[in-house]
DNA sequence: TTGAAAGCGCTAACAC
DNA sequence: GTGTTAGCGCTTTCAA
């Protein structure tokens, strides 16, 4: 065992400084009260000793701990990622809170829960004392599983909830699920359709009734009939394949079909095609999400692209803005995803 | 600001189970010298009030910091996430190095660094600074640049290379791409083929040269010309449609192409659709790799699987191993892949 | 086998 | 504006 320590500390720029320690810190965490002659001088000690402050020091001292705490749900978060479907949803989520810490100065650590097991509590608990996060991002269903917000809340830890219902002003993050809906439901009908069917996502997600209420009004906006056009699934591709059946025998056969995601896309595709129906030419066909392989499929997918990484990006900032005490915007912050136009979608065909 | 607090700390178990500070301690690091009674009750009491060590103060006291580092080169990795091809090796990462960590009270955290720019120690330096890992996991091309490994071995902190040429018993894992190779041209060859051509990746990568080495073996073992049947690209998708272009224009025009990538074996896919070949009619192709994407290729993609996560895994368990002074295994260590069989493999046309 | 004391690197609180 | 002091939670001495 090989006894670490820290080559550079804040000992050294302050002797090499002239100065105190305290005033070494003061620089570092850009306080008041430093002249600027001061401050150039730490600084230039600083950049000449290539000294940076350990987080571990810093927590200690009941500072920050610059960790960032990216919760999701262990079962789906293994599951999606062992089914290899494409899914790209945990590097958008990296990616975006990553690079975005990094600005910061702060890091991402990356945990799995269990929702739905008794033990949430215990586990989260055993990852605050462990870490100290300065905050914690959480996504569906997470972000609406009291368990967890109400524990956050009394360590007094902010949290970022990411598509979950807005409460008391928490932080919370959408990506305008229903306004992209029925901005599918209006580039349907600007190509002339009428008939437009909606397969629905999960209950346990909140935002797949926003998802669903944005295709209802658009619908109705529009003087549209809704009966009969909506089915539900589970986000899953064998439930998006029994919907998509259900849709396209039933007595008002759509001419269009909203998915609440790819993959119940995809199966809808090929349900279509099954059922000798060509896409786009009998069928046209959007879906949410645009991961990576709805460019793929045949024929490749309008989809309505969700800024995943964006939002994440987001929700750090927002935490970050918390823990500096700043002001924030009124909640729900969207960061609006847009339509993003391939091949799956044409006028109907006349009849 | 908040200024939070440890709510249990290790004086609390103490005083909960009537012993010293040192006890405890010796119980949670499970160092001997406990007596079972003592190492019970503690344990008890541990349990009963759900303390959990901070690390930081862990750290803080010149013991581990419980922090792995995985370090991937930054231009590289951005520009893969934002092409957005379904290329999902950073989740492959990220998942395979998380579920491990987890398991040994780790966290894997996830950094970029520019390889290429003077900066890489200094980045390096400060990551090191401000997280103190127990570990770093090195990816190409960082795994082979010295200017990392270097400062590395000067901090003395363990790292694992991965895909890189093993040097004075460091920790290294390669997934056997030469075995590998070998093996898709023994499968190609079994089909009936003879004239197998071999895309090759960038010569910065170390694991380029052994893909084609085991081609080049295989072929000569078989006892099959090579001339003319190797093309270069560096792992993009327009290099592997210029190779191909090249390769099935030349005068011993392959039955069967290997590419060193999804990317540049879906180029070539492309092309000899271009070129009114049908796949696997005319031509065969097996791709390295095995990303999400060659699934949705037409045809599916017949692919060598490289397991990045087990690697990954494996990288972080060998390095807690190398924290605790255990012996470790002779290097490199080998985590082979294996072959998936697609639709794009066929026996070759007569002729 | 156990305990007491010192100190890791840093910041909050208070003094000057 | 700047320095001093105390202490964060833990492990490493070292002493009992």
């Amino acid at each position: 065992m090989v006894r670490r320590r820290q080559s550079v500390t804040i000992k050294h720029v302050a002797a090499d400084a002239g100065v105190s320690l305290q005033t070494v810190s003061r620089v570092i965490n850009s306080e008041a009260n430093v002249r600027p002659e001061m401050k150039a001088r730490v600084q230039a000690s600083i950049d000449k000793l290539g000294y940076v402050p350990s987080i571990a020091a810093q927590r200690m001292s009941g500072s920050k701990s610059y960790l960032i705490l990216a919760l999701n749900d262990r079962e789906r978060t293994i599951e999606a990622w062992k089914a290899r479907e494409g899914n790209d949803w945990v590097d958008q989520m990296l990616m975006g809170g990553m690079l975005m810490c990094a600005e910061h100065g702060y890091r991402l650590i990356f945990e799995l829960v269990d929702t739905h097991d008794d033990n949430v509590q215990r586990e989260l608990k055993a990852a605050i004392a462990a870490l100290q996060p300065d905050g914690v991002i959480l996504t569906p269903p997470h972000a609406d599983n009291p368990l967890i917000t109400d524990l956050l809340t009394a360590h007094r830890i902010p949290f970022a909830r990411i598509g979950a219902e807005t409460r008391d002003g928490a932080i919370a993050l959408t990506m305008g699920d229903d306004r992209l809906a029925a901005l599918a439901v209006r580039h349907l009908i600007a190509k002339g359709h009428e008939r437009i069917g909606f397969i629905a996502g999960s209950r346990e997600y909140a935002l797949s009734g926003w998802r669903k209420r944005g295709w209802l009004e658009a619908m109705t906006a529009a003087g549209l009939a809704t009966d009969g056009l909506c089915e539900r699934g589970d986000f899953s591709y064998d439930s998006g394949e029994a919907a998509a059946r259900r849709l396209l025998s039933g007595k008002v056969r759509p001419t269009a079909i909203i998915a609440s995601n790819d993959q119940m896309a995809m199966a809808t595709n090929a349900v279509a095609h099954e059922l000798g129906m060509r896409v786009p030419g009998d069928l046209s066909l959007i879906s949410f999400d645009n991961t990576p392989v709805v460019r793929f499929v045949q024929p490749p997918l309008t989809a309505i692209e969700q800024p995943v990484a964006d939002t994440v990006a987001k929700a750090v900032e927002l935490l970050i803005m918390a823990n500096r005490g700043e002001p924030l915007p009124p909640m729900p912050v969207v960061i609006e995803g847009s339509l993003i136009e391939r091949d799956s979608v044409a006028a109907p065909r006349r009849g």
